[in-house]
DNA sequence: GTGAAAGCGCTAACAG
DNA sequence: CTGTTAGCGCTTTCAC
């Protein structure tokens, strides 16, 4: 299929191409009002539409955002896409997604497919702490800069966007103790998260500001789906312990914890009241009676958006770190 | 920042740009093996990467393919997206996402956004069932070949590709009913949406096939969040009439509709069964005891792929419609 | 097996 | 205000 170009509308109306390209990029200081509307009008009529490899080409600019995210099974991904593509959409700029799917190979090859296609930069959220940091670091060095969100990467230079995982932890942990909770099993994420060791802490610091002894037998590598909860908490009950109150990792991998104890009727299971952060910013509480807290994605979106434009716009600009730490969302459900 | 281009490399090796292009695509059939070999070794040590912008130009071709979903709710469509993207790049394609919000207008917008990208092909689900018919067709006519998938659009000449929503509602519902389920609210979705008109009538048929008289008051509107689920429970409550089953239509819809339940202690909410279909092809499940039904998403995303890539090699071919009604992954549990 | 040249659609000097 | 010209980086005839 033939797509109409300024040329066949320049032949058409006998005149140059450049007035027409002028016209149809809006140069109204440079093209008489009266030929201004010709074109528009011919060019409509015709079933124009421009080509943006060529203009891309010719400029030598893309006007291209990476967004480059690890999984698609949590919400909290898309929900930062969505925001990110509005906010990067009215700057003019084209977003292009990718995902990883927790494997730092294809994370590689994401990284490259966008070199590619000549992105200006790229918001990404990594699949493993220090798997590609190479990679990362020649991307940037390539003059591409990247703004890490939720997940941290170790030992690079480059803004980043976080929301106080310490925080957020210590808080729920206090709302399952405050809720009457006392041996309280974490889900722990995997190691190489970067999330996970704060969540540790503030579990752990939680546990102590209610003289509750920390105990390492309730702290059990959960992974992220459902299915590895659920492993993990076999291997908990395995050990022929106690519990009454789940701290997960993911909303999905608590759920699959869950899952497993209703099947071994370990108790009913509304006597275990659960708390998860999901994603990184976005606390839920799959237990009615307690509380939850939600830390709008959209924020980290538009905070991302923001240091990443700035950065293209100013390269030399210092790099930022943000901790999203403010205005965190709490609600309370009465009991 | 400056990108490595071919020319560079021919300068520096003092050949022509011509053998090096040839070399860089593997054309050995017309490339000394040693040049071949010379040619590839600088170019990575030079850091070279093609500019895809220039061979879409040059070829006339852009090898993307655009897909457009309604919403990033619902993890349907990214897992959607996530096996697409991954059949499509297996083929040499490169996905381009855009998600319209549930916005007749964004879509058109996203629509016109793809073809000024000149992307190859569309995968589409659309917000409204009839409110972009006439730009579908326009699209279409340009040679853009789009197949509809899970939400179906009227009046269209199109491949596509959805799932027997009668069948899963009529499955879903008898599983409520199987349960001791009696008094089953419907949360019908809204009527754009293609696919509320089947399930409504498998709620029916299913009602029937027991001998549970249809009322029609048990079928609220109830929209796709979970804040529109909730106000439709609050306006079915109001009515006065008395619940032990949802069926609804999304799984965040049907969640609020049953945490307004929770908050005004209607009674416990695990007295009542929940039941819904996600997305359009999966099932889930709320309530433990019940039965969960699973229509593979990836499938859909299979089946949709290789029809939008017949319709690009050949133009010309029938457009198909499937039906996705067989292999459901069926999941009891017990009880 | 390799090089020279044309051109994809567009923009941006530079003249007029 | 408008036209001419020169490319952006790449592939692809057509010669040799």
């Amino acid at each position: 299929m033939k797509y109409v170009t300024i040329i066949d509308i320049a032949k058409k109306l006998g005149i140059s191409k450049s007035t027409v390209s002028r016209a149809l990029s809006g140069d109204t200081h440079n093209v008489k009002p009266e030929t201004m509307r010709l074109i528009c009008e011919t060019a409509d009529r015709m079933g124009y539409q421009r080509n943006e490899m060529a203009v891309n080409l010719r400029r030598q600019s893309t006007r291209n955002i990476g967004i480059i995210i690890p999984e698609v099974v949590t919400s909290f991904f898309m929900n930062f896409i969505q925001q990110a593509q509005k906010e990067l959409r009215a700057k003019g700029y084209r977003t292009i997604i990718a995902v990883s799917n927790e494997d730092a190979g294809q994370e590689a090859e994401n990284l490259l497919m966008l070199e590619a296609c000549r992105v200006e930069g790229i918001l990404m959220s990594v699949c493993h702490k220090n798997h590609n940091t190479a990679l990362y670091h020649t991307v940037v060095s390539h003059g591409i800069p990247i703004v890490f969100f939720d997940r941290m990467v170790e030992g690079i230079a480059a803004s980043q966007v976080r929301i106080d995982d310490y925080l957020m932890a210590f808080f729920m942990v206090e709302a399952l103790i405050r809720s009457g909770c006392r041996k309280i099993v974490h889900l722990a994420g995997p190691d190489h998260i970067s999330n996970g060791y704060d969540r540790h802490r503030g579990y752990r610091d939680a546990l102590e500001k209610f003289s509750i002894p920390y105990d390492k037998r309730y702290v059990v590598k959960g992974g992220l789906s459902a299915e590895q909860g659920g492993f993990a908490m076999e291997r908990f009950l395995s050990e022929g312990l106690e519990l009454d109150g789940i701290f997960g990792f993911t909303e999905t991998s608590t759920l699959g914890a869950k899952s497993v104890l209703q099947r071994l009727h370990y108790r009913i299971p509304e006597d275990v009241s659960l708390c998860c952060i999901s994603g990184t910013a976005l606390c839920t509480l799959v237990h009615p009676t307690l509380t939850a807290v939600e830390q709008p994605v959209g924020q980290m979106a538009t905070l991302s958006c923001k240091l990443l434009l700035d950065q293209i716009a100013n390269p030399a600009l210092d790099k930022e770190s943000i901790i999203l730490r403010g205005n965190m969302v709490v609600r309370e459900s009465t009991r």
